[in-house]
RNA sequence: GGCCGGAUGGCAGAGUGGUGAUGCAGAGGACUGCAAAUCCUCGUACAGCGGUUCGAUUCCGCUUCCGGCCUCCA
C-alpha cells in the first residue's frame, strides 16, 4: 500500500509521501505546439496517465491536481508556421487539438488544468523580476538573462557541473553571457514575430521559465512530483529548478523529479531526417489506441522502448485474449463488484512496474479461463476488469473489441449463423462452410463453442 | 571528449545472491465434422572476461556492443 516511486534527484527509488494526501500536486511538462503527436509524445503521456490513475486511486480523485502544460510560444512554432503559411494562433489551436484527439484515443484522462504558456506571460514577467530582485538575473543586450552563477546548487539535478558544460560545450556562446551556462528568460521581439510589452520592452519568453511559472502558479511553490521525459532533464529542468529556487529563496521546488525513457522507432531513434517518426494519428489507423496504450506500457518506462509494428502487433493479440476472458455472452458479467487485485496494484506501486501489472492481468486472464464454476469465473472477470482500469485498459465493453461497429449488419449475421447450425444439424457441412467462408470473406469469423453456441467476431 | 542508461530463452519482457515470471512463436496432446478459441505438457535464457562468495544472471571491476544527454526535442 505504499508507493514507490524513481527520484532522478536522488537516483534511487523512495518512498512516495506526499506533502499533504490532501492535496497531491504533479507538473508534466506538455506538448509543444507545433506538430502532430509522435509516439514518444505519446510514451510520456500515457506513462503519467497511469502515475495520475494511481494516485487518484490512492488517495482520492479529488486529492490530486494533475498540471500538463501546452507550450505555444516557441521559435519552432514560429518557424512551422512561417513554412505553412498559417499564423502561429491558428497553428496551435490546430495542434493543440489534434493532440487533444490523439491523447484521448488513447484513453488518457485530461490533466486538471492545462495551462498555456501564452496565457501566463504576466506571471512570467513577475517571475523575472523577483528573479532580478535577488540577484539571479540580469539584463545584457536586450536580453533578461539567468545567471547559473546565482544558484548554488546548479547542475544538481543533471549532474552536471559548469565545468564540463563548458568543456563539452558545441555552440557557440552568445558573447553577452556572463557564464556560457546562463540562459534566456526574456528575450526581444521583432514586430512581425509574437510578443507582449514587458518592463524590458516588447518580447517573448525563454523556454524554460513558462513551466517555473504555470506551476508556481497551479501549484504553488512547492509540490510533489514533477515528470518529463529523461531528455528534458538538461537543460529544461535544470534550469527550471535553479530559477525556482531562486525565485522562491531556496524554498523546495519539486520533491520527487520522475522522467520516461526515450523510445527508437525499429531501432534508430526518431528524427525528421531519417523520415521514421511515427505519429499518433497514423498508428491510429492501423490500430485500435488501446493497443498503442497497452504498447507503450509493455516497457518499463524507465527503459528505452523500441517501437516496432510487431510490438504492436502483439498487444492487439494480448488484448484480444484479454477481451476474450471478458466477453459476453459466454462469459455472464455483472457480477459482484470486485477490488483490483492486489498483485496487480502492487507492481504499479512499485515505481510503475507496468510490464509486471500487465503480467499479472494475464495470470488473471488465464485463470478466468481455467474456472470451472459460473460464480468464480465472475468474480475472476470483475477483478480482471478492474485491475485493468488501474492502468487505462479494458475501457470499453468487450464486445466493442471483439465485433467491429463496421461489422455487416448483426442481424444478417444472426440469420445466417442460424441457416448454418440447422445445416450443420442435418450434417450438410459443405452447406455450413459456405456460410463460414462468405462471413470470413466479409471479415466476421465464426466461432462454435462446446456447449453448442455459435459467437461471431471481427479481427483488428 | 565528459556525464548517464541498457544488454535476459526464436521474439517481447519482468525478476532474483541458491526453487516458477508472463505473453507470443514452436513441438506434442485434449476438445472438435471443419475453423477458431481454450486447456494440459515441453525450453540447462541471463553479452564477454576477471573478482567477492559455500554459491552470481543477480554484488564489484574491466571489456564489447546499443542508446541517451552535453544544442531544439517526450
Amino acid at each position: 500500500m505504499a508507493i514507490k516511486l524513481y527520484n532522478s534527484l536522488s537516483r534511487r527509488k523512495e518512498l512516495f509521501a506526499p506533502r499533504d494526501p490532501e492535496r497531491i500536486g504533479i507538473y508534466v511538462c506538455g506538448p509543444t505546439v507545433y506538430d502532430r503527436a509522435h509516439i514518444g509524445n505519446a510514451r510520456s503521456v500515457v506513462v503519467f496517465d497511469v502515475l495520475y490513475r494511481l494516485l487518484r486511486e490512492t488517495f482520492g480523485p479529488s486529492h490530486v491536481r494533475y498540471v500538463r502544460n501546452i507550450t505555444d510560444i516557441d521559435d519552432k512554432i514560429i518557424a512551422a508556421a512561417r513554412e505553412t503559411g498559417q499564423s502561429v494562433a491558428q497553428l496551435t489551436r490546430r495542434m493543440t487539438r489534434f493532440f487533444h484527439e490523439d491523447m484521448k484515443a488513447l484513453d488518457a484522462l485530461s490533466p486538471d488544468v492545462e495551462p498555456r504558456a501564452s496565457e501566463h506571460i504576466p506571471q512570467m514577467i513577475a517571475m523575472i523580476e523577483r528573479l532580478a530582485a535577488k540577484g539571479c538575473a540580469y539584463l545584457a543586450d536586450g536580453h533578461v538573462l539567468f545567471a547559473v552563477g546565482a544558484a548554488p546548487k546548479y547542475g544538481e539535478l543533471s549532474r552536471k557541473s559548469r565545468a564540463e558544460l563548458l568543456a563539452g560545450a558545441r555552440v557557440e556562446v552568445a558573447p553577452y553571457k556572463r557564464d556560457p551556462g546562463d540562459f534566456v528568460l526574456w528575450k526581444p521581439s521583432p514586430a512581425e514575430l509574437p510578443g507582449w510589452e514587458s518592463p524590458w520592452g516588447r518580447g517573448r519568453p525563454g523556454w524554460h521559465i513558462e513551466c517555473s511559472a504555470m506551476s508556481e502558479a497551479h501549484l504553488g511553490e512547492s509540490f510533489d512530483i514533477h515528470a518529463g521525459g529523461v531528455d528534458l532533464i538538461f537543460p529544461h529542468h535544470e534550469n527550471e529548478l535553479a530559477q525556482s529556487l531562486c525565485a522562491h529563496d531556496g524554498r523546495p521546488f519539486a520533491r520527487f523529479w520522475v522522467h520516461n525513457g526515450f523510445l527508437t522507432a525499429e531501432g534508430a531513434k526518431m528524427s525528421k531526417s531519417l523520415g521514421n517518426i511515427r505519429t499518433v494519428r497514423e498508428l491510429l489507423e492501423k490500430a485500435p489506441g488501446e493497443a498503442i496504450r497497452l504498447a507503450l506500457l509493455s516497457t518499463h518506462y524507465r527503459d528505452p522502448l523500441d517501437w516496432t509494428d510487431e510490438k504492436l502487433r502483439q498487444a492487439i493479440e494480448i488484448l484480444d485474449r484479454f477481451y476474450r476472458a471478458l466477453d459476453e455472452p459466454r462469459f455472464a458479467r455483472g457480477g459482484p463488484g470486485e477490488a483490483a487485485a492486489e498483485e496487480v496494484r502492487e507492481a504499479l506501486e512499485d515505481d510503475l512496474n507496468t510490464p509486471l501489472a500487465i503480467a499479472r492481468l494475464q495470470s488473471l486472464a488465464a485463470a478466468i479461463y481455467r474456472a470451472k464454476e459460473e460464480g468464480e469465473r465472475r468474480k475472476l472477470q470483475e477483478r480482471l476488469a478492474a485491475s485493468g482500469r488501474l492502468l487505462g485498459l479494458f475501457g470499453k465493453d468487450p464486445g466493442e473489441w471483439l465485433r467491429s461497429a463496421e461489422a455487416p449488419q448483426s442481424p444478417r449475421i444472426e440469420e445466417l449463423i442460424a441457416l448454418r447450425a440447422a445445416a450443420r444439424r442435418e450434417k450438410r457441412f459443405a452447406d455450413a462452410d459456405k456460410i463460414r467462408a462468405e462471413l470470413a470473406a466479409e471479415g466476421v469469423f465464426l466461432e462454435d463453442h462446446p456447449d453448442g453456441a455459435t459467437t461471431w467476431r471481427t479481427r483488428h
